[in-house]
DNA sequence: AGAACCACCTGGCAGC
DNA sequence: TGCTGCCAGGTGGTTC
């Protein structure tokens, strides 16, 4: 289950193999993710120069740049290349992006290479297609993007950017925090998390959060993230390596999935609720509305 | 505006 | 042991 956390990880690995590499195309096995896979992706590709890697929210960006197939090297002029667009991937609830050997036999669910120059590529596995392969034209901002929230680990985030959006809001604060036309990045792991660790009751009324209690929420976001990006990166050698499957990072979580346990902080049983169709986990003592 | 639901998909697990 | 059926996750969408 990607989360921003293992999307960041990923991004950290990729970034320094990946950088500058020309694509010589794609090899769809499978184009029926959550949506169809850009057609003729490998023609798209073919020719073109990897420019960075980003993440917004848990979209992985690949920045594409044209190459002449006829001038290995650009000349200045060139420089820094014609904008070819941007793959976003998403690793939906089931991906994960490793490096391998373009020449090794995929395995079951491995539905999207993207072939790099010198025999390695990318090699999207999605057991449940529910992640995304598309590829947005240079001249416009996908859809998919446009409408995205604040960045919870950007510097424009923090105790008074979450006042701000909740005010006025009637929705449960956890929702909000789901809502990644708000804030990007926070899962239903996180968001219960977040909450716990601030000390605040899920259920509450974004907009009656006070100045204090955003301060702190949004601080409690930002640990849990980065806490969990530091855990991530214990894999990412086994990530990129390509040596087995990584499995999600070991994680130790205060209330998510701990119904009836005791709260790690005062023994009360963690309770379990379903909110907008997510389950939902505090502690009934040290979260407060 | 927001709640509640649906769709998409399949591995894993509980319960029989 | 084998079957059934539920659940988890993220995102976009519809309906009320």
């Amino acid at each position: 289950m990607p989360e921003l956390p293992e999307v960041e990880t990923v991004l950290r690995g990729l970034t320094p193999h990946v950088t500058g590499k020309r694509l010589l195309g794609a090899r769809v096995r499978e184009p029926r993710l959550r949506w169809p896979v850009t057609p003729d992706l490998h023609g798209q590709l073919a020719g073109c120069q990897v420019q960075r890697l980003e993440r917004r929210g848990k979209y992985l960006l690949l920045e594409l740049v044209r190459t002449n197939p006829d001038q290995p090297r650009p000349t200045a002029q060139d420089a820094p290349g014609y904008p070819a667009g941007r793959l976003i991937i998403h690793l939906g609830m089931s991906g994960s992006l490793r490096l391998c050997q373009a020449n090794q036999a995929p395995g079951p669910h491995d539905h999207v290479d993207i072939l790099l120059e010198g025999g390695q590529c990318l090699r999207l596995k999605d057991p449940r297609r529910f992640g995304a392969m598309l590829l947005a034209s240079p001249t416009e901002i996908h859809p998919l993007l446009s409408s995205l929230g604040v960045e919870p680990l950007g510097t424009e985030f923090d105790g008074n950017c979450l006042y701000q959006l909740s005010r006025g809001r009637r929705i449960a604060i956890k929702s909000l925090l789901m809502d990644a036309h708000k804030v990007v990045g926070i899962g239903n792991i996180y968001a219960n998390e977040a909450l716990f660790h601030a000390g605040i009751d899920p259920r509450l009324g974004a907009g009656r959060l006070s100045r204090p209690r955003c301060e702190r929420l949004a601080g409690a976001i930002q640990d849990t993230l980065r806490k969990a990006i530091e855990a991530g990166g214990s894999s990412l050698r086994d990530f990129v390596n390509g040596h087995g499957q990584p499995g999600y990072f070991q994680q130790t979580y205060y209330v998510y999935g701990r119904t009836g346990q005791p709260c790690r902080n005062c023994g009360t049983a963690i309770r379990h609720l379903v909110q907008g169709g997510r389950s939902t986990y505090l502690c009934p003592h040290c979260q407060t509305r």
